[in-house]
DNA sequence: CCATTCGCTCAACAAGTGATGACTCAACGA
DNA sequence: TCGTTGAGTCATCACTTGTTGAGCGAATGG
């Protein structure tokens, strides 16, 4: 089973961005080297630089979302499931993205544009005032809630079920789906 | 106004400190750098250290809290007055360590003790099955609404006056405050 | 089969980092 | 007054970082 070269490089490539994300989103972009992702990777660090231009770069590419979201049905279902595939397994571009947005300023630009356009979709669905206010603060619970969890993995809820918090969630999501002025 | 020596040392700490203080929440842990500190405070770096012997060991004393908060009342005003407050004027060191807390070890340990007691400050005025999980909630919904805000400036948040956000976020914290099974 | 492409490695550089130890000089105290 | 203390500085070390350019060797294609 020799490898074409073709074969070869995208093999390594994926191998590289593999290990970029799992690093980036275990200890976000400053404490990430370029060496240590060489080394996960199997590969000399030149090489990364070859291929992906600047460490900057890399994270890009590493961060850039596979697939885009489908359209909405129900606002805090939605939200709700985004939160049980968030609570499950977040993948680890997003985990990258979020785990730098606070110290990196390319990754806090990512995740403003990432988050307003969560907002944005979740505005669309919402009727009465402040739609795009409580858009934007529903959206920033989720991201008070991935966080404890997915980031700074507090116990409290490291051993409980998604559906749990799923459950305790919601009339707390759909107050603010509701119009605060009827 | 010749200084004593003890005052000038009590005073060129402080200004060490507050130059610290702002620059790890502007920047975080990694990406301040000693020299930046010490250039702030207009003082050596090599000062610095005999200081506080470590850059980790300035970072602690900066990020340490000033006062202990008083005893609760209602838990939702009470966390909605945080809030308040939060929006307002949130101070240098709660700050810096919300800064570091998702890239940097000793900020995230230092975040989550924090974040623990405040959620057990909740729990102990909750009422009702589940009380410290939706304690839990509560502290991170807060906790995502402060990062949008303080942290990553988000435009939607801005230009809002804090007791509007209180307004919208009040019957969302009552509902995790009520007993879901009662 | 042979010249060429190209994936990949090796060695090294320039810049910046936290940290150290010798030194200067003004405040202190007996 | 005068030796001592201690705040503050200077030059420098040891190390890590991102990044670069020359070179090796195997796949490629005519």
């Amino acid at each position: 089973m020799t490898l074409s070269r073709a074969e070869r490089r995208a093999e390594t490539d994926g191998r590289i961005l593999d290990a970029a994300r799992r690093l980036f989103a275990e200890r976000g972009y400053e404490r990430t080297t370029i060496r240590s992702v060489a080394s996960a990777a199997r590969v000399d660090p030149a090489l990364i630089m070859q291929r992906f231009t600047s460490k900057q770069h890399l994270f890009d590419r590493a961060v850039q979302p596979a697939g885009s979201p489908g359209p909405a049905a129900d606002p805090v279902e939605e939200v709700l499931g985004t939160l049980g595939w968030k609570l499950g397994e977040l993948p680890p571009e997003s985990l990258a993205m979020l785990r730098s947005m606070l110290t990196h300023p390319e990754a806090a630009a990512s995740a403003r544009s990432a988050l307003t356009a969560q907002i944005g979709r979740l505005e669309a669905s919402l009727d009465g005032t402040d739609a795009r206010l409580r858009a934007t603060l529903i959206t920033l619970v989720m991201l008070g809630v991935t966080i404890g969890h997915q980031l700074l993995h507090l116990e409290e809820l490291r051993d409980t079920p998604p559906e749990e918090i799923a459950g305790l969630l919601r009339p707390s999501l759909q107050a603010l789906t509701a119009d605060p002025a009827p």
